[in-house]
DNA sequence: ACCCGACGTTGACGTGGATCAAGCAACGTG
DNA sequence: CACGTTGCTTGATCCACGTCAACGTCGGGT
């Protein structure tokens, strides 16, 4: 482990800083530590891999370690007891994985897609969370900003209609996976991250209305698809006037 | 202003501490403060009461302002540009409003019910963040129960039949306004705090709907209606079996 | 007392999306 | 190759909920 180039980094210009286990940012994590925790916290972080559907919570995963998505995309998804299941929350590339203070989330978290994980013992950073605030600052916001996104996708749940959900869907998809694509009369290319049943639990729909919808799309031509899951965009405001504001 | 009293409050035992000038315990805010603090604080903040539908946001009021609810409930909702609205969340008497950090949230809070409020300018909070970073981690306490809440009810919004959704509306007022209905077979009384069109709202359902779904509690006599805002229910496990666990 | 408007209930009817069911394409496996 | 499996699409039917409309009830103002 070169700690040579760990200081470097964080020396240099202190905002790029690399995690030298994963070597990758770590949005809200390594962004706010010293030099020596982060040091610390390298010598107890590993990187892996999962593959898709593998469960990460409830298995004495999550519960004792905190993760940083490298890439690929983890759904966090909610059971009643008869089976019906939503998903409430996405977490993409750089986010932090791992609710602070509090074990037992009563939330399921699933590789969406294949993701890579660098993860660390629990323990370690709620040392460290202690110890400086700049790091309790990190979390806070990015609580805020799954706050915000769970309350924009509450309006969707609740008020808009099957298209609209579907393509309001497509939309945060682009935004989040071609963020190239800019808001005026762009076009987006990308590949849907899930299946049409976590599309369906996402925006508590079935798979054939979900189905339906987006052969919908693909015929007015606001979508072109391939291989079911490559989407082109050819004009992203006109899929942005499909999904109701 | 009684600053006899107010240090009193904070040295005796620690932990109950009173804002001079609304004579309130303020979850989230004075219980992370210095007697100084708390001191500045009690000089800037000041009472206040608002009418049900009173607008507490857009004109100024919360954009530069927090405020500590004191009683009543305040519901914080979101519109599409269609007039279509939903209800993104509720808070209740002891709930501390505001968001830190970002002056435009998208979200308009009204007042649901008659509402007291206990008001500071949001510079003073946010210079006291700074220096204390206990009251960092209660504002991140609160905003992770916020979106356990929200989370929980994207399941309800998303997967859960009208008859459900209502059965767990009424729950959820249920176990915040009168807590001490046990879960244990034990019954519960309490006024329902918004109009049926304030539920359809938060439920994701039309007046209508709300207004029948209750109708059918009523007659299968899970729920006792008087004046169409008072209600008791005689057995709270009868209701958790309706709202679909 | 009267009216009025806000709020709530109830009924009749239409429809969006769920449900049930069939079929298709891509894939790996014996 | 036939075979099953998984993911997706499409069609036919049904029903939960929205929509439209009428009516009841309460409270406040003149």
């Amino acid at each position: 482990m070169n700690t040579q180039n760990l200081r470097k980094d964080v020396h240099t210009d202190g905002t790029p800083v690399v995690c030298v286990s994963c070597e990758a940012r770590h949005r809200g994590v390594c962004g706010a530590l010293t030099p020596e925790q982060l040091t610390t916290l390298s010598k107890t972080s590993y990187k892996h891999k999962l593959g898709e559907g593998h469960e990460l919570v409830g298995e004495a995963e999550k519960v004792e370690s905190y993760s940083n998505i490298l890439s690929g995309v983890v759904k966090l998804t909610k059971t009643l007891a008869d089976g019906r299941q939503q998903i409430v929350g996405l977490q993409f590339a750089p986010d932090f994985l791992g609710r602070p203070f509090k074990a037992d989330s009563e939330i399921t978290a699933q590789a969406a897609t294949n993701v890579s994980l660098c993860s660390f013992p629990k323990s370690v950073i709620d040392r460290m969370i202690r110890e400086s605030p700049g790091l309790e600052h990190k979390l806070l916001e990015q609580t805020l900003k799954e706050l915000d996104e769970a309350r924009d996708w509450m309006v969707t749940l609740g008020r808009k209609t099957a298209a609209e959900k579907v393509a309001s869907y497509i939309l945060m998809i682009a935004r989040h996976i071609d963020p190239e694509a800019g808001p005026e009369g762009a076009s987006a290319t990308f590949d849907l991250p899930m299946t049409r049943a976590d599309i369906a639990d996402f925006l508590g729909l079935t798979i054939e209305t979900v189905s339906r919808q987006i052969t919908k799309l693909r015929t007015d031509g606001v979508i072109v698809l391939e291989n079911n899951r490559h989407v082109f965009v050819p004009n992203v405001e006109r899929l942005e006037l499909r999904a109701g504001s």
